[in-house]
DNA sequence: TTGTCGGCCGATCGCCGACAA
DNA sequence: TTGTCGGCGATCGGCCGACAA
């Protein structure tokens, strides 16, 4: 998977260490964003935030939701002590490598647009800067975007600038787009296009009903939360 | 799962042992029925038959695609030698528990009732037999068929009586069973009525390709097939 | 600029009897 | 008796501009 594309579907809050930095890896978030119970009880102690390298990290999508992931691969380095105040390398920050410039844009769907009643409402952002540019001079100006998802499978729809006053739309191929992607109202949808000018889409589902409610014990004494 | 559905699903030709009678347990048949390759090159001697006795049968059917089968347990007996001639109380086939004679009526779906066209033609002997009965005074005659099916779950079928010569004809709601249970034409479709009345809807699939083809080996030097 | 609505047109679904195997 | 077909009416998907936030 792109690393590009799977930036622009995780979004600006997202930032992935370099490989070979240094970072800290706690156990315990670790297992607070599973959403099932690990209990740590009958381990021996494990401290609570371990020193590791980077050693390698995979871009990954959820073959079924197309949920962007990282597999990071750590390797632990400095048995148990060393100095805090010391920079000894680990990760600032403001040594973390930033999103890269790309050019993409994120839509959350409106009640209209996850409608099976018909299109999506392109935000003239989006349709001037990401899509190909469009023929005005025709009546209506109208063209075929193809987009390619996080699995390199092909999209379709048709894009046109009509209605008074103007605006831009997708009509035909977007409902099968909704349909098969599940999308619903609250979701977002992120286009962007690479470097040699090619489509790409994703998406970027709500958070549920179920996250977010009530926490699943971890068995440790956690005095913050996630 | 009723025993009773599971048989009408499962056919004539299925029949099954009484718990606790005595049956002959053949792995090499037992290998060879599972799609995938099991190999017993490494193991040591397996006996071609082994004497057992049921221990316990329960009718399953599959979640997603409602074919029935049955997992029964099996208790080795008589260590390795008995006498073949002497009937020590193995299952003879006259011996095996005959299908009860239950009202029960199957059909293999033709192409106009599997088309998304529109409905089933049911066979005048199953509508009168085993569906709820008719009131023909009426014009057209009329009714709600709902029938169970293996899970337990509620399917209502509009069942008329229309047509120059008339027939007996399921509409409304026979779509929605088609498409949720992917039935195409070659399937059957088995309808039961239970001692209480309560009518019970099963169905039974067509062999597909891939079963039929070459044989996948099983390592063992077998004088007949199946 | 863009979210929502009602109108409307065409495609599909699905109910029907006619016919023939 | 029942499988297949063409007809046709109802429903639904989906494209449209109007309007207002």
């Amino acid at each position: 998977l792109d690393s590009q594309l799977w930036h622009a579907c995780a979004g600006g809050m997202v930032q992935m260490p370099p490989v070979n930095s240094k970072i800290f890896y706690f156990p315990q978030g670790h297992a607070e964003h599973t959403l099932s119970h690990v209990s740590f009880g009958t381990l021996p102690r494990i401290p609570a935030l371990i020193l590791c390298r980077v050693a390698a990290i995979k871009f990954m999508a959820d073959t079924e939701t197309d949920e962007v992931y990282a597999a990071i691969r750590l390797i632990p380095i400095g048995q148990n002590e060393f100095d805090y105040n010391e920079n000894n390398g680990v990760m600032e920050s403001n040594g973390i490598e930033s999103v890269e410039k790309s050019n993409s844009f994120a839509k959350t769907l409106t009640q209209s647009d996850a409608n099976n009643g018909g299109g999506f409402s392109v935000p003239r952002y989006c349709a001037e800067t990401i899509f190909p540019r469009l023929d005005y001079t025709a009546d209506p100006p109208v063209q075929t975007v193809v987009a390619r998802d996080v699995h390199g499978e092909i999209w379709k729809f048709r894009h046109i600038y009509r209605g008074t006053p103007r605006r831009h739309l997708l009509t035909t191929g977007w409902s099968t787009f909704v349909n098969q992607k599940k999308l619903v109202a609250g979701d977002s949808i992120v286009f962007m296009r690479t470097e040699n000018g090619d489509l790409c889409v994703g998406i970027r589902r709500a958070k549920r009903g179920s996250l977010g409610s009530p926490e699943t014990p971890t068995g440790w004494t956690s005095a913050s939360g996630n």
